[in-house]
DNA sequence: ATTATGACATGACAAAAGTCATCTTTTTGG
DNA sequence: CCAAAAAGATGACTTTTGTCATGTCATAAT
């Protein structure tokens, strides 16, 4: 379970045009490549704890991860899922506070990490960057705008639908009209996003299949008909 | 039900020092007053819905407004009420996407309106707004996460007692040691803010009353066991 | 190969919360 | 000032969901 250093050169990071840094100059992506300190983690691995302070930012080079809060009783809420050319913890970084949630590794990943200063350097040095970011933030801001109504609202069997066709939309494989959520979750996993218990997306997930929804390949689920999903997930009148 | 104009020069505004637009020079403010047109609002009137496009920002200066989705169901979810110094509708503008909520006026409001252009400009030209902007707006996302998780898995009876106490700690009336909740809230809005049905609302309601946690003045509820109330929150153990 | 461990699955049951109907009280508009 | 409408309250009932117990299966460690 040792972290095990790696180095990409930022201007040749596959994940380059998914990220935010897209846009940069060769210059300033160098000045964050000299600054930057990759490490490659384990399934399982923490990345940083809810209470904690941020000291600098997180780039996702390879894996998922999952960033989440308990609660008192242990139960756990996933507010995101961070891919390849995702940022990881400028909530907290940005907002000069302590994390307010927990990131683990759920795939294996490769991470680089840029110190606060070297951040905000860039950052406040180019209003180009700056202005992609707010955009950034505020459009993830809409969709926990849209979640908390969700939760609100909705029943746990229209969340869990909507929750399989967020990830087969966020994270679907490549090719294959997509259908292949390309994430080993966990059920535990998998409630945790949803909201709920354990048991009762076993029991859910079991109807969805039998009813000709999605089909299980191996730890991962495929969804078979997105639109009569999407009616269950009350997205589509009719 | 006609909306009336009236006008307060920013730099004199009472309500400045709680506001974003605290620290800019007076130069920033007159050209924001040059630009801005202010207009009363009564009980119910609507300030921006829901999948319209933003043209510039609302910032309160008087009264009390609800920002809110409705679901297919018509069931609404209120994600923020703002009130005098909050800016309004610029999470959708920043973001430049539709309005993901609906405004409507809770209580009699002045609300001053700046085109984006103009509100554009001031953040563009001074850095240290722009940063103060990106750290409220980073805040407030860590509240969003907290609220997420806490509609996760709370029951609808910690919820109403958190619900209670934030309400207090964010409207407590002045004085008083802050107890009175200082809006006029409906067990409908409630219930809305919640994420429940009203009935239940009502009924939790009666409960707390009848355990002395709170207490009814007029249409407003006194928070007398605040300590206890964060007990029935599950905020604190014990 | 065998055991231990964790993930998945299912049943039984209880608790929480939503819905619908009805009634009372308060507020508002004419 | 009165009628109509809206808000608040309460009971009866149903549905949803969580919890606990138990069992199976796959995987990993020894």
């Amino acid at each position: 379970m040792a972290k095990v250093e790696f180095n990409i050169a930022c201007t040749l990071c596959e994940h380059l045009k998914d990220s935010l840094f897209n846009g940069l100059s060769p210059e300033e992506l160098n000045r964050i490549n000299l600054h930057k300190t990759c490490i490659s983690y384990k399934k399982g691995q923490n990345i940083f704890y809810e209470g904690t302070r941020p000291t600098g930012l997180y780039c996702m080079n390879g894996g998922k991860v999952k960033v989440y809060k308990n609660n008192v009783q242990g139960k756990e809420y996933i507010i995101y899922i961070a891919k390849p050319g995702d940022f990881l913890g400028y909530r907290a970084l940005l907002g000069e506070e302590y994390y307010a949630a927990s990131a683990t590794v759920l795939e294996d990943a490769k991470i680089c990490f840029i110190t606060k200063d070297h951040f905000f350097e860039v950052l406040q040095k180019n209003p180009a960057f700056m202005k992609r970011v707010v955009k950034a933030i505020c459009h993830e801001m809409g969709i926990m705008e849209e979640k908390m109504a969700e939760l609100a609202h909705k029943s746990v069997r229209e969340r869990l639908a909507a929750s399989l066709l967020m990830l087969k939309e966020s994270y679907g494989m490549e090719g294959e009209g997509s259908t292949l959520i390309d994430i080993a979750l966990s059920r535990e996993d998998l409630a945790s996003i949803v909201g709920t218990a354990t048991e009762t997306v076993i029991r859910l997930l079991s109807e969805f299949k039998s009813e000709g929804l999605v089909s299980f390949e191996g730890k991962k689920i495929r969804v078979l008909e997105p639109r009569k999903l999407a009616k269950q997930a009350d997205l589509i009148i009719g």
